[in-house]
DNA sequence: CACCAATTCTTGACTCAGTCCACAATTCGT
DNA sequence: ACGAATTGTGGACTGAGTCAAGAATTGGTG
């Protein structure tokens, strides 16, 4: 399954190194790690690795679309490796924890906007934004 | 029609100061104005601000949720003064170029999740992303 | 296996957006 | 007008991400 990932980026035209293997791993263990996280778990088990390499790998990665970036408001950016389907995420304001959601109608009703301003759309972006049960109880004290 | 402003601001708890006003009315000028640009309208009209004072008067605002704070990736926040209906936003990944859309589906369909992991959810944001007609012609060149 | 060009990684400085802090100024109720 | 509370100011600071130059690695070729 190594193999899997190496093929993945050779098929895409991106050469294969420790560094990539690491980062692609990482963000397949974590649902939606931030690019600290990745940076965190690579060192794990590469032992060491820099920012740039990390983030220039990422973008690479994005580019050809084999992971998603999602920017939340107020945190930074987090990767995953689920692509193809457009789900949405659901956020927590207090904690940043995040969960996917399936689309919500159905097929894909909110990809359609109205007026389209003569953009060519290529994603729809959907955040569910509210607290999670843990964060409930903090928010519930005094506010 | 100042007036109006004041007693907004009045009516939510919160003290009438020039720059507040300057700000609320930079706001409600610039359909999608960024925190920067917010301060620059502002030293237009008022002479000077800090800083400060503008996250802080927006942060005040979108608390009392006079204002709407979006936050879209690779961008830095924009306020809006259109509250009230949940509308979606439109957003070109060349330039930035933001517009408002009117829920593509009819009410607040996007509203629901299908599966909420016990969070209170309190916003579904939705940001459509594309390229806007100019820079489909940027994009179109090589890439 | 050795070589070379292209790609990738490292290091470190830097930007940009936003926040934190302490102190000064303003607002508003009396 | 007075005083407490809310705001604004200035400056240092953080966090996330980018830029750039040079070193190291990859992978195709002989």
């Amino acid at each position: 399954m190594q193999d899997d990932v190496e093929r993945l980026l050779r098929d895409h035209g991106l050469q294969v190194t420790a560094q990539r293997l690491a980062i692609l791993r990482a963000v397949s263990a974590r649902p939606h790690a931030t690019a600290d996280e990745v940076i965190d778990d690579v060192r794990g088990e590469i032992g060491s690795i820099s920012r740039q390499a990390v983030y220039g790998a990422l973008g690479a990665l994005v580019d050809k679309r084999l992971i998603r970036r999602i920017q939340p408001a107020g945190s930074p950016a987090r990767y995953e490796d689920r692509v193809g389907d457009n789900h949405h995420h659901l956020i927590c304001r207090g904690c940043g924890l995040t969960f996917d959601i399936d689309c919500a109608v159905g097929a894909t009703p909110c990809l359609v906007a109205a007026d389209d301003h003569g953009f060519v759309i290529d994603e729809a972006e959907v955040l569910f934004w509210g607290h999670c049960p843990a964060c409930q109880k903090e928010a519930g004290r005094s506010d």
